[in-house]
DNA sequence: GAGTGGTCTAGACCACTTC
DNA sequence: AAGTGGTCTAGACCACTCG
């Protein structure tokens, strides 16, 4: 059929349905770049009329992708992209006290190439990464020393950017300079003895037991992008999770 | 239209799409024990036939289903209650070390009808509560003291079922014996000293810090219908949760 | 072979937003 | 008024399961 010649991608698609398919276009033109969270996407009909499918279908697609959070509909208006509500839906933790949406602020501390342990190397699938180390405060109080891990052939440059790009959340840079969106996560929390250089950032006595989060986070093809593991003081700790 | 006059349930329905009332309908179905895991339910067809809507409406309700973990569809044979999955999924933290599969433990230590801080009262929007306590261990060891919170006039009757009839997980006999299917929850992990009587349970110094989870867990309709606080000794305590 | 769900079509009418 | 997404229809053909 003249259909998948109209939805194939260079690198994508085999014999998956259509929907499939133009999912996976649509996921690809968004990691590139090509609609700010501000300019519509397609409309149906643009998209039937591109693709030679139609309306029912184009509408699956785009459904799938509202559903993985990437994409938001609006009745009247158009599809849109979603920069706010994945981030809020990744960082919806580390509420101190039952505060819970406020952002904590974010200070470098350092950047660099290295090689990760073998147990991040092989998640990660490379032993060429970048470290960053990184603060989060909230209100003047230590919340979290994060160390992240991210793969050097996705994120080529992020070591060198200057510290004022980066915001407070790091899931937003990386789908505006690197087209890397991150779909899910999997954190795991456990408490444990703080080590030293830690403990010193953070303010409190080495060995006092810390919250300790390790999280692996996958972009939308199922290739994991990210590994962190973060500590923060044990008593000013929250950590919230929606189930189901 | 006569849509509605076949769709409406008694206690249900306004002006909402049809395919919504046809969720909540067979929702409502479920719930009341209509079909087991091995009889399917109605097919598309006869779902059809039954309501007058067209096919299309009535897949995107059971779909709908499917997404919520409530149902399974197999194509070539029907469309199945999920008994399995949806307790996994609840149950997937707990993972001793590495190991995530393997269910802990359950001994019910004492079942009282109580009446629950104002907060969990607020929470359950009753004040006629069912109070459970239990143990949960793995190998030989302690893994977590749970007290857990239901409100009486959905679980009446639970505090004297004999022990036996309570498996291992508190979630499929609630679908089982009263018709309540959890459909998700939200989780709050922290960190703090143990009360006496728990620390003793656990085995664990008094005041020695632990693991706190504690738990609301909504029914399908967003009702609030169960809470639960757990403490756990902190050095054996891995939470795992999957975001997005 | 009969019945099931999976994919897809080519429309329709509606509610809503924007100009 | 024109364009958007939201709901819904009445079919089609396919892949799969089961007896």
């Amino acid at each position: 059929m003249a259909r998948q010649t109209h939805v194939q991608t260079s690198t994508t698609d085999t014999r998956l349905p259509a929907y499939m398919q133009l999912r996976d276009m649509l996921a690809a033109r968004v990691a590139r770049g090509e609609w700010s969270s501000e300019t519509p996407l397609p409309s149906e009909n643009q998209l039937k009329a591109e693709t030679g499918l139609s309306v029912g279908t184009v509408r699956k697609s785009m459904q799938m992708l509202v559903d993985e959070g990437l994409l938001e509909r609006r009745q009247g208006s158009g599809t849109f992209l979603r920069k706010r509500a994945f981030d809020a839906t990744l960082f919806r933790f580390f509420a101190v006290g039952t505060d819970s949406d406020t952002i904590p602020k974010s200070r470098l501390v350092a950047r660099t190439i290295a090689q990760p342990h073998a147990a991040v190397a092989s998640i990660l699938g490379t032993t060429k990464c970048i470290r960053i180390e990184r603060l989060r405060s909230h209100a003047d109080s230590m919340l979290l020393a994060e160390e992240i891990w991210l793969p050097y052939d996705r994120f080529a440059g992020i070591e060198t950017m200057p510290e004022p790009e980066f915001g407070p959340l790091l899931y937003p840079l990386y789908l505006d300079r690197f087209g890397v969106f991150i779909a899910s996560a999997v954190d795991e929390v456990s408490f444990a003895p703080a080590p030293a250089v830690i403990a010193t950032r953070l303010g409190i006595a080495t060995d006092t037991p810390a919250a300790v989060i390790e999280r692996t986070a996958f972009a939308a093809d199922g290739a994991a992008v990210e590994w962190r593991i973060a500590h923060g003081p044990s008593n000013r700790f929250r950590y919230r999770s929606r189930l189901g």
